[in-house]
Order: structure tokens, then sequence, then C-alpha cells
DNA sequence: GTGAAAGCGCTAACAT
DNA sequence: ATGTTAGCGCTTTCAC
């Protein structure tokens, strides 16, 4: 394969007889900004164009001392499994691409790597998911790395988040309109530093149910899905409804249900947060509290370049978005029956 | 937040009173190839890390030609919805990190930003998913830039895929173990240009029932779920058990049967490849054959970063590696019931 | 074993 | 409106 080799910006002056700094500026600066004769700059870019020309990254980037590359910084593992964040990822990706940013992917891990990578200048900018390391915050600040938290919580870099509370209120809304009043919740809590999600999405539920009215019930679970269904199975009066933190419990609860002879949405009502896989493909598809993953990528983006490329006086301080979710209503909530036990 | 400014070459060398050159060799040099003073190296080496010294990864790309990051190339969808891709994706992040190199997202769309992210220089090779646009394997090429292909059939570039004839008689060999003789093979295929594996395990299957001899049937449908469970409900003799083509069929299969009265594995014993979320969580938790995703990873990474790093002569040709599968047994599949229907 | 200097390709400040 | 020039920070060849 013969290697071709891209002409440099000497080139297109020398066939141009115009300065290398001319053909800079006429291929680099907007018409608007652009000091050159417009003719003169149309032509060299007609010239480039024919050449082949492309800029060298890296003579830019040392010149400029910016990369043009943000980095996805996570701690643990690739924030993919989820499912969440897919949507999220292929969003930020877009923005990053349209306003001409790459993205590199930067776990934080013991390997170190990760400060290399941000001290060796090889990112702009950072976007976290979930939640933001401490000495990510340390090690960025330092050298003047703008960061911003999706899908988290943070005092120390701008945030987006989605808003669980208003969430949660949409999940009890709903059970409530189809007549159920003896609600639960459940969320599998497995490690000891569980996502702030669980509490803000276990506290809107708590809230409205209470200000629906005495004559509604709430209580809450985080142990074993059986439990749960056993508790559905034997409690008196049995609740009639249950939210789960996300699609993972939904799927735990449904098969502990089954297998306790209940049946969804016939006997229980289930509604789950995450509109991610396999949620629509469940026996019964799973009505959801859905998160707005478009949004979060679209406007992360947004907050970490306008940082990066905004001019000059470092207007600090941190800002916190929080955007509405939405209830997407499909097999697995249904009105209740009326009372009429065996 | 007072950005701190990072030492370069000229002030390690100044405060070590020796030349740019010097130091340059005393740090980017192998102790073997350093042609410097054992103890002058280290000297250097230990003020360097005293004054937080870093070089600059743009400086070095210009310099040396390469930007020490791969692109993982991909067209349409992120591939981590179908979360065969987590693992290989975490086994590859590391594996470049552990030779120095970063993993950026290159989408192959329509927006040709991936033309200039080639040819800007941004990465020194790329690794591809499933398939290889033939664009980008001409743009690759042209300017010499090597790619891997992963999980993927192809002539223009390495390759490392998974052995899924060798997968399918795998699972045939597991039902045929526990007593079944009549297997059907399902695959919902929607989109015309399907992945090959849907072909290769397709083929797999049937040569493995058919060199199991007469007492052996086989068939493949590729429709909606529904008609292969109503297959099921009523052939004459009816198939006991089934083999779908990925872990999304069997969970539309498992619906479909449950909703057609029929019970896994009680009255049939359902195996599917990928072992990936939610196989098991599943109710019941699914019988899989499993990708060597780690394998993958691992050696498709070497190989590209090898062809990289390779001195000169370019010994073209292209490689091809097929790593075997492993059978993991769960709830979803069971010995044949003795023929007692009612 | 170490120094000097010429780039790598581009940008930007300063001329004219 | 365009040319000149001095870097950006590192690598590497060639001298000594």
């Amino acid at each position: 394969m013969p290697v071709k080799t891209t002409p440099t910006l000497t080139d297109i002056a020398r066939e141009c007889r115009l300065s290398k700094g001319s053909v800079s500026r006429a291929l680099s600066m907007s018409a608007d900004d652009c000091p050159l004769n417009p003719a003169t700059r149309l032509r060299v870019i007609e010239v480039a164009k024919a050449m082949g020309y492309r800029v060298n990254a890296h003579a830019r980037a040392l010149s400029r001392g910016k990369s043009q590359t943000i980095g996805l910084t996570y701690e643990g593992t690739l924030p993919l499994l989820d499912g969440v964040y897919h949507t999220l990822m292929e969003t930020l990706i877009h923005e990053l691409h349209v306003r001409n940013y790459d993205l590199a992917l930067v776990p934080i891990d013991r390997s170190k790597r990760w400060e290399d990578t941000l001290l060796t200048g090889r990112v702009d900018g950072c976007i976290s998911f979930h939640s933001l390391p401490r000495r990510l915050v340390t090690v960025a600040g330092d050298i003047g790395v703008p960061l911003v938290l999706l899908n988290g919580r943070s005092d120390l870099a701008d945030t987006v988040s989605p808003n669980d509370r208003q969430g949660a209120r949409l999940a009890v809304e709903h059970l409530a309109e189809l007549g159920h009043r003896r609600i639960v919740m459940y969320a599998n809590i497995q490690n000891e530093d569980p996502h702030y999600s669980i509490e803000e999405r276990h506290e809107g539920f708590v809230d409205a149910v209470e200000s629906l009215g005495d004559t509604f019930s709430h209580r809450f679970f985080e142990g074993e899905a059986e439990e749960v269904a056993a508790h559905f199975q034997s409690a008196v009066p049995a609740p009639t409804a249950v939210v789960t933190y996300s699609h993972y419990e939904a799927m735990l609860l449904l098969k502990a249900l089954r297998q306790a002879g209940l049946r969804v949405p016939h006997d229980v009502s289930l509604l789950s947060f995450n509109d991610v896989f396999p949620a629509a493909e469940l026996d019964p598809a799973l009505t959801v509290i859905s998160v707005p993953s478009v949004e979060m990528g679209r406007t992360g983006a947004k907050m970490l370049l306008d940082r990066i490329e905004q001019p000059e006086g470092t207007p600090s301080g941190v800002t916190s978005l929080m955007l509405n979710e939405t209830l997407i209503a499909r097999e697995s909530t249904a009105p209740l029956r009326s009372e009429s036990a065996p």
C-alpha cells in the first residue's frame, strides 16, 4: 500500500504563491473573521481542497494548546451495561462532533493512566457519568480542565441530572389514577455507597404517596425480591402496586412474583424506572419512568464546550440543571381490580 | 483556580544543567537504549519527577508522527446495546492503556467527521466491531492506518472472531446429551444484511444435528417468535428444544412460549447464544453459548498495536484468528421428559 | 556521554 | 490585505 503523504500548509502556500500565514488564515478562520481578500480566501480553500489538504491535528494542538478531544471519565465498569447511558452516549458523541471534538474513554482506575491522559494535555475537558472521583476533580482543577457531571450530584462541577423526585411523583400519580392505594417501592441495594438516585426516587415516592392523603399507604423494601413477593402474597391488606428503582429490580421481582403465583399486572401492577432494554421486551412489557437522556447529552455537551471555549474571565461557580422525566405506560400496570379476592 | 503551568523539557534541562536533548533521552528511552550515563539518566528522572514533569502529548505526537490513540470505529449505533461488546470493550481499553494508547470513539456516519479524525492524524490505528465499512478501509489504507476487525469477517484487514460453528456444535451436543432429538433454531432476521454469524451459527447447528444421525431432526425459523411457539404447540411430533441466535430471540421466544402455555424447560429446552444481561436474570436463567470476549479483546489489541509498532518492512497479508466458545449451563435446558404427554 | 540544532506543521503577534 | 517570524515542546541527527 503506497502511503500518500498529506500536503502541508507550505505546499498549499507554494501552489497559491502566498505565505503560510495567509493560507493558515484562509483555512482556519471563518469568512467573517478572516482579514484576507475574500477572493484569495476562496481560491486558497479551492486549492487546498483540490490538493486534499487536511490540517495536522498535532501541529494545531501544539500550537493552540487545545486537543479538541473530550474525555469520558468513569470509575469502575464502562457505564454502558446499565442501558440508561446508551442514548446519552450517542447524543453526547454527536454533539461533540458537531462542535468538532472527539471523545476518548478515560477509566479512572488504579493504573493512574488517566492522570497521564489529563496531565499530558490529551483532553480539553471531561464528562463524567454517575459520580465524580475526588482525585479527578483535583487533577483537573490543577490544570484547568473543565468537568461536567451527568446523572450525578456534586458541588465541585457543573451538573446535569434528571429530576427523580418529579419522576417518582409521576409514577405514583399514574398508579393512583389506576385506583391503587397501597403501593410499595423496591430497590435492591447491593453496595455501601448507593447512587444518590435511590434516595431521591424513594423520597419522591414517599412524598407523592403521602401527599395523596390518608387512604394511601407506602412501604420500602431493599432486600431480596422474594421478600417483596412474599409481602404481596401474605400481607393483609396486601399492597396492589410496586414501583421499582430500576429495570433490574423489575426483572428480579417479575420472576419472584411469578414464582409466588402472582400475576403482573392482574394481581400486582409494576412500574419501573429506566426505559431501557429489556423493559419493552419483557412479559409483560414494563410501564416505566423514562429519563431524558437525549436532553441530558445535549445539555451536558453544551455546558462543557461553552466553558472550554469561553473567552477569558473565569465566571466560576457551578451550574446544576435538572431535567424532567416522563411516563411510558405499557403492560405491567393496570386498573385496580374490584376487591373480589377469594 | 490557579492553573499550574507544567514544566517543559527545557525547565528540567536547566535544573539538571544538561541539554534538552539529553533530558529527552533520559526521559523517553528505556534504560537499555539510552546512551546516557546511567547515573545521569537516573538523576534526570528524579528531577523530572520532583518537578512534576509530563511530556506534552501534542509536541510528542507532532514530532513522532504518532498520536498514541486508537479509534474505535463503528457504523450505526454504538456497539454496546448489544451486551456482547461490553466485556470486549473493557478488555480492549485495558490492553490499549497498558501499551500506552488511548481509545477514541469514531462513528462512521454521514457526517464525514470520521474522515477528518483519520486524515488529520488523530488515530494510529482503528478497531472495528462487527463489520468493516469499505470507505473506512479505503481511507485508512491511503494513509497507512492499520485496521483490525473484531467479531466480523473480512479479507481486507486482520480479523479476530469467535468460532460460531464450534459454538453451535457445543449447543447441539448439550441438548443431545439431555436426550433431545428434535431441535429447532430460531433467529429473528430483521434487516437485509444480517450479521454473518447468523449464517455460521445456523450452519454449525445443521452440521451438528445431522452428524448425530437419522434419529435427529432440525428446522430453522426466522420470523416471529409466535410462529415458533405455535410450531412447538401443534407440530406432530413436536420439537423439544430450541437454540436461539441470541439472547434477544431468547427473550421473545420465552414470552411467546409462555403465552402459548408451554413451560421452559419443562416442555421446551431453550439454549441461546450470548452470555449477556439479562440472560442470567431471566426466569428461567438461560443456558447459553458464551463468546470469548476477553480473549478477543486481548488478541485484537495485540494484533493492532504490533502492526502499528512493527519496525518497517510491511509484511502485508491479513491474519484471521478464530477463538473457541464455551457452554454455560443454567436453568433453561433440562433432560427430555419421558414421552408422557396427555 | 553529551550538546547543538534542525525540524515536525501550524498559529499568532507583529510588520508592512 | 498579506508577509515575516517567533514560537508551541519534543525528537533526533550529527558533531564533538
